[in-house]
DNA sequence: GGTAGGATGGGCT
DNA sequence: GCCCATCCTACCC
Protein backbone atom coordinates (compact mmCIF):
# COMPACT_ATOMS: atom_id res chain seq x y z
CA UNK A 1 0.00 0.00 0.00
CA UNK A 2 1.23 3.59 -0.28
CA UNK A 3 1.77 6.28 2.10
CA UNK A 4 0.07 9.57 1.85
CA UNK A 5 1.08 12.80 3.16
CA UNK A 6 2.65 12.94 7.14
CA UNK A 7 0.05 14.26 9.28
CA UNK A 8 0.70 17.86 9.83
CA UNK A 9 1.20 19.32 13.63
CA UNK A 10 -2.58 21.38 13.35
CA UNK A 11 -3.94 17.64 13.51
CA UNK A 12 -2.36 16.75 16.47
CA UNK A 13 -3.33 20.34 17.84
CA UNK A 14 -7.13 19.38 18.98
CA UNK A 15 -8.78 18.00 21.89
CA UNK A 16 -7.23 14.76 22.99
CA UNK A 17 -10.69 12.91 22.01
CA UNK A 18 -11.22 13.97 18.49
CA UNK A 19 -7.11 13.17 18.31
CA UNK A 20 -7.47 9.71 19.56
CA UNK A 21 -10.71 8.99 17.33
CA UNK A 22 -8.52 10.51 14.42
CA UNK A 23 -5.78 8.75 14.92
CA UNK A 24 -7.91 5.29 14.02
CA UNK A 25 -6.86 4.09 10.29
CA UNK A 26 -3.49 6.50 9.65
CA UNK A 27 -0.11 5.11 9.05
CA UNK A 28 2.28 4.27 11.97
CA UNK A 29 5.87 4.27 10.43
CA UNK A 30 9.35 3.47 11.77
CA UNK A 31 11.82 2.81 9.10
CA UNK A 32 10.97 -0.07 6.91
CA UNK A 33 8.16 -1.25 9.59
CA UNK A 34 4.93 0.10 9.42
CA UNK A 35 1.09 -0.45 10.42
CA UNK A 36 -2.39 1.10 10.76
CA UNK A 37 -3.56 2.11 13.80
CA UNK A 38 -6.56 0.12 14.88
CA UNK A 39 -6.72 0.74 18.44
CA UNK A 40 -6.49 4.24 20.61
CA UNK A 41 -6.83 5.82 24.26
CA UNK A 42 -7.28 9.24 24.97
CA UNK A 43 -5.63 9.67 28.51
CA UNK A 44 -6.73 13.65 29.32
CA UNK A 45 -5.38 16.67 31.35
CA UNK A 46 -7.54 18.80 33.37
CA UNK A 47 -7.95 16.36 36.26
CA UNK A 48 -10.84 14.85 35.80
CA UNK A 49 -9.16 11.65 34.41
CA UNK A 50 -6.93 10.33 37.34
CA UNK A 51 -5.65 7.28 35.36
CA UNK A 52 -3.81 10.01 33.00
CA UNK A 53 -0.04 10.40 33.99
CA UNK A 54 -0.89 13.83 34.45
CA UNK A 55 -3.53 14.00 36.94
CA UNK A 56 -0.63 14.63 39.52
CA UNK A 57 0.76 17.31 37.30
CA UNK A 58 3.48 18.39 35.80
CA UNK A 59 6.90 16.03 36.88
CA UNK A 60 10.19 15.22 35.04
CA UNK A 61 8.52 12.43 33.20
CA UNK A 62 4.83 14.19 32.32
CA UNK A 63 6.79 17.56 30.77
CA UNK A 64 6.92 16.20 27.11
CA UNK A 65 3.05 15.64 27.63
CA UNK A 66 2.60 19.43 28.37
CA UNK A 67 4.65 20.15 25.53
CA UNK A 68 3.93 21.11 21.81
CA UNK A 69 1.60 18.50 20.06
CA UNK A 70 2.67 15.99 17.57
CA UNK A 71 5.35 14.68 19.63
CA UNK A 72 6.13 11.24 21.31
CA UNK A 73 5.80 10.40 25.03
CA UNK A 74 7.26 7.22 25.43
CA UNK A 75 7.21 5.49 28.90
CA UNK A 76 8.50 1.92 30.64
CA UNK A 77 5.57 -0.06 32.33
CA UNK A 78 5.92 -2.86 34.32
CA UNK A 79 9.69 -2.44 34.21
CA UNK A 80 9.76 -4.44 30.63
CA UNK A 81 7.38 -3.06 27.99
CA UNK A 82 7.36 0.58 26.68
CA UNK A 83 3.90 2.53 25.30
CA UNK A 84 4.10 4.89 22.43
CA UNK A 85 1.46 8.00 23.09
CA UNK A 86 1.34 11.05 20.95
CA UNK A 87 0.55 14.32 22.40
CA UNK A 88 -2.39 16.21 21.60
CA UNK A 89 -3.74 19.90 22.84
CA UNK A 90 -2.10 23.43 22.04
CA UNK A 91 0.99 23.77 23.69
CA UNK A 92 1.53 23.53 27.57
CA UNK A 93 -1.97 21.98 27.75
CA UNK A 94 -1.47 18.18 28.83
CA UNK A 95 -3.11 15.61 26.59
CA UNK A 96 -1.87 12.35 24.77
CA UNK A 97 -3.11 9.33 23.18
CA UNK A 98 -2.06 5.72 23.75
CA UNK A 99 -1.33 3.85 20.62
CA UNK A 100 -2.47 0.20 21.41
CA UNK A 101 -2.61 -1.59 18.54
CA UNK A 102 -1.90 -1.75 14.94
CA UNK A 103 -2.30 -3.93 11.80
CA UNK A 104 1.51 -4.61 10.32
CA UNK A 105 1.84 -3.22 6.63
CA UNK A 106 5.27 -3.54 5.95
CA UNK A 107 8.42 -5.43 7.27
CA UNK A 108 6.62 -7.85 8.80
CA UNK A 109 10.01 -10.16 8.50
CA UNK A 110 11.61 -7.45 10.62
CA UNK A 111 8.49 -7.47 13.30
CA UNK A 112 8.58 -11.48 13.65
CA UNK A 113 12.42 -11.15 14.65
CA UNK A 114 12.31 -8.54 16.74
CA UNK A 115 9.34 -10.34 18.81
CA UNK A 116 11.09 -13.68 19.15
CA UNK A 117 7.92 -16.09 20.07
CA UNK A 118 6.62 -17.66 17.41
CA UNK A 119 3.61 -15.34 16.16
CA UNK A 120 0.90 -15.17 13.71
CA UNK A 121 0.83 -11.88 11.81
CA UNK A 122 -2.52 -10.67 13.68
CA UNK A 123 -0.95 -11.34 16.68
CA UNK A 124 2.98 -9.24 15.72
CA UNK A 125 1.44 -5.96 17.20
CA UNK A 126 -2.24 -6.15 18.66
CA UNK A 127 -0.88 -4.41 22.22
CA UNK A 128 0.98 -1.49 23.29
CA UNK A 129 3.80 -3.63 24.56
CA UNK A 130 3.98 -5.23 21.27
CA UNK A 131 3.81 -2.88 18.70
CA UNK A 132 6.47 -0.67 20.69
CA UNK A 133 8.68 -4.14 20.04
CA UNK A 134 7.70 -4.62 16.57
CA UNK A 135 8.59 -1.34 15.43
CA UNK A 136 11.50 -0.83 17.76
CA UNK A 137 10.31 2.22 19.49
CA UNK A 138 11.99 2.74 22.87
CA UNK A 139 12.39 5.61 25.10
CA UNK A 140 14.73 7.13 23.35
CA UNK A 141 11.99 8.39 21.25
CA UNK A 142 10.62 9.95 24.13
CA UNK A 143 10.15 13.65 23.38
CA UNK A 144 10.63 13.32 19.65
CA UNK A 145 8.36 15.19 16.83
CA UNK A 146 6.77 12.98 14.78
CA UNK A 147 5.94 15.56 11.71
CA UNK A 148 9.60 15.19 11.12
CA UNK A 149 10.58 11.62 10.56
CA UNK A 150 12.06 8.50 11.27
CA UNK A 151 9.01 7.79 13.32
CA UNK A 152 6.06 9.57 11.65
CA UNK A 153 2.46 8.88 11.24
CA UNK A 154 1.00 9.30 7.77
CA UNK A 155 -2.85 9.29 6.21
CA UNK A 156 -2.92 5.74 4.55
CA UNK A 157 -3.30 6.10 0.46
CA UNK A 158 -6.00 5.18 0.14
CA UNK A 159 -7.93 6.33 2.74
CA UNK A 160 -9.08 3.91 5.18
CA UNK A 161 -12.55 3.79 6.99
CA UNK A 162 -13.32 1.76 9.43
CA UNK A 163 -16.35 1.00 11.66
CA UNK A 164 -15.08 2.07 15.11
CA UNK A 165 -15.93 1.33 18.87
CA UNK A 166 -15.86 3.38 22.03
CA UNK A 167 -15.52 1.57 24.68
CA UNK A 168 -14.14 2.33 28.39
CA UNK A 169 -10.00 1.95 28.08
CA UNK A 170 -8.53 -1.11 29.61
CA UNK A 171 -5.70 -1.83 32.49
CA UNK A 172 -6.54 0.69 34.50
CA UNK A 173 -8.69 0.96 37.76
CA UNK A 174 -8.68 4.68 38.58
CA UNK A 175 -11.47 6.85 36.11
CA UNK A 176 -12.10 3.60 34.34
CA UNK A 177 -15.61 3.77 33.08
CA UNK A 178 -14.88 6.91 30.99
CA UNK A 179 -15.61 6.11 26.83
CA UNK A 180 -11.98 6.95 25.87
CA UNK A 181 -11.01 4.16 23.57
CA UNK A 182 -11.32 3.68 20.13
CA UNK A 183 -11.07 0.18 18.01
CA UNK A 184 -12.07 -0.86 14.86
CA UNK A 185 -14.72 -3.18 14.58
CA UNK A 186 -15.02 -4.43 10.73
CA UNK A 187 -12.80 -3.16 8.08
CA UNK A 188 -15.15 -1.03 5.78
CA UNK A 189 -13.52 -1.53 2.82
CA UNK A 190 -14.49 -5.17 2.90
CA UNK A 191 -18.19 -4.72 3.84
CA UNK A 192 -20.07 -7.03 2.29
CA UNK A 193 -23.27 -6.41 -0.02
CA UNK A 194 -26.57 -6.28 1.45
CA UNK A 195 -28.03 -9.63 2.24
CA UNK A 196 -30.48 -11.01 0.37
C1' DG B 1 -12.29 -21.53 24.97
C1' DG B 2 -10.71 -19.37 29.70
C1' DT B 3 -7.81 -17.39 33.80
C1' DA B 4 -3.93 -16.92 37.46
C1' DG B 5 0.56 -15.65 38.48
C1' DG B 6 5.16 -13.94 37.78
C1' DA B 7 8.78 -11.09 35.51
C1' DT B 8 10.79 -6.50 36.30
C1' DG B 9 12.22 -1.39 37.20
C1' DG B 10 10.91 3.41 37.47
C1' DG B 11 7.91 7.01 39.55
C1' DC B 12 5.99 8.84 43.35
C1' DT B 13 4.36 8.85 48.53
C1' DG C 1 7.20 0.45 49.81
C1' DC C 2 3.54 0.34 46.70
C1' DC C 3 1.63 0.89 42.33
C1' DC C 4 1.45 0.29 37.84
C1' DA C 5 -1.94 2.65 30.53
C1' DT C 6 1.65 -5.37 29.94
C1' DC C 7 2.73 -9.85 28.16
C1' DC C 8 3.59 -14.70 28.27
C1' DT C 9 3.25 -19.27 30.09
C1' DA C 10 1.07 -22.82 32.48
C1' DC C 11 -2.82 -24.95 33.46
C1' DC C 12 -7.80 -25.90 33.36
C1' DC C 13 -12.04 -26.56 31.14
Amino acid sequence: MLSGRILPRSFYARPTVEVARDLIGKLLVHGPTSGIIVETEAYLGGGDDLAAHTARGLTQRTRVIFGPPGHAYVYLIYGMYECLNLVAEPDGQPGCVLIRAIEPVSGLDIMRARRGAPTRPEQLANGPGKLTLALAITRRHNGVDVTRGPLVVRHASPERHFEIRVTPRIGITRSADLPLRFVVTRKAQHQSEPRP
